[in-house]
DNA sequence: TAGATTGTTAATCGATTAACAATC
DNA sequence: TAGATTGTTAATCGATTAACAATC
């Protein structure tokens, strides 16, 4: 079940072919594209054979049907709802983004706090008390959630949200929990990241 | 040169050291990391081999010497000092994070926007004007830069950047540019961490 | 037809794991 | 010594690429 590196290629050629079409471009050869994103045009046909799009030896791909199909896997015909646990200034830097997401089938429904002086019910997304979070989840069908929350509470948050039923966790914390049978949890860490980057940087071989 | 899988683990290794030394332990097995992390042990004794960081047959791996020798190997001995380009939601959430890198050796430093009215010299970190950021740059001498304008500037920040000699840039725009020999640039994309883990979620098969 | 591109099979490459001799 | 763990070599596994027959 490893798809996952080739979805992760699917949102790139995805933007790549958007780029295309704003342009104009209505076909698209499997060599251009591995030639754009350096990887090899076997791996490109390889990637949407897999996922059924399927081309011509006349014309290549067709740019419309690629990104349709591409939506359809992606699940973007039905809006994804989301909510975002802890509106410190990650949090809220995720909830405010919801503008760029929506145009991705992506929707930031509301956030989630302990600390009563930020909440809002009527903001847009709105911020609520954590202590609303079982039933929201409920009303509003809830599957999906990003922790942003300080680092003490992160393992007693996802705690909560697995009981709650959630099925998928993007974790911005560093604490580093398995994904379970019921519940993925997928982690974004900022700080390796840039551990990573430096690393990179001064271990680089010099090049005349 | 594709040891940065490596890397990726030895700042895994490190936190669970880390908690470890927290508990009391003073030793570790490989079997024992192999464990916790669900990787084999022969991985571990082949990363720890592959940085130099040697045990013994009778007491496996010291905690200590393991933790001094990776923060020699992520150069933590001297603080790296890193930008914000971009003081949004996004930008200030990581300019504030200050405090939870330093420890790691990590130090953010000054923040840089274009719009005068968040211009904050005095802050700590400071927010400076844009136009000042060649200066900031040689007389801090600083490497490394975290990107978070609004995807229409994406572009030409980094051109900018790229053209003060920054060697390593950490990409949150969407926008997709490879590496130079100068420039080392890595890509975080929140979308589309989302949309995998969206993918994830709608396509895990049941299992009962 | 000749040329070019897809879809797919076989080959390669690299990363992870298994196995085991050396050794404490 | 017997038992257990490291360090390392050989085997496996999976992902990527090369190659090519089929076909438009």
């Amino acid at each position: 079940m490893d798809n996952l590196d080739r979805i992760k290629r699917l949102l790139i050629y995805k933007n790549l072919l958007c780029q295309m079409q704003n342009l104009g471009f209505v076909k698209v050869f499997s060599d251009n594209i591995a030639d754009a994103l350096d990887i090899s045009s076997s791996l490109v046909r390889k990637d949407f054979a897999f996922f059924g799009i399927v081309g011509s030896q006349k014309g290549g791909y067709d740019i419309v049907t690629i990104l349709g199909k591409i939506n359809e896997i992606l699940g973007k015909n039905q809006v994804q709802k989301v909510i975002v646990i802890g509106v410190g200034r990650l949090g809220s830097a995720f909830l405010r983004y919801g503008k760029g997401f929506t145009d991705e089938g992506i929707k930031i429904v509301a956030g989630f706090d302990v600390d009563p002086s930020i909440i809002d019910p009527n903001a847009d997304p709105p911020v609520l008390l954590i202590s609303n979070l079982s039933e929201f989840i409920k009303t509003n069908s809830i599957h999906i959630a990003i922790v942003a929350v300080p680092e003490a509470s992160a393992r007693h948050t996802i705690d909560l949200l697995k009981s709650e039923g959630i099925l998928g966790i993007l974790n911005f914390t560093s604490l580093k929990i398995k994904s379970t049978e019921e519940t993925i949890i997928n982690h974004v860490n900022i700080e390796h990241e840039l551990a990573r980057l430096i690393y990179a940087v001064n271990n680089r071989r010099q090049v005349s």
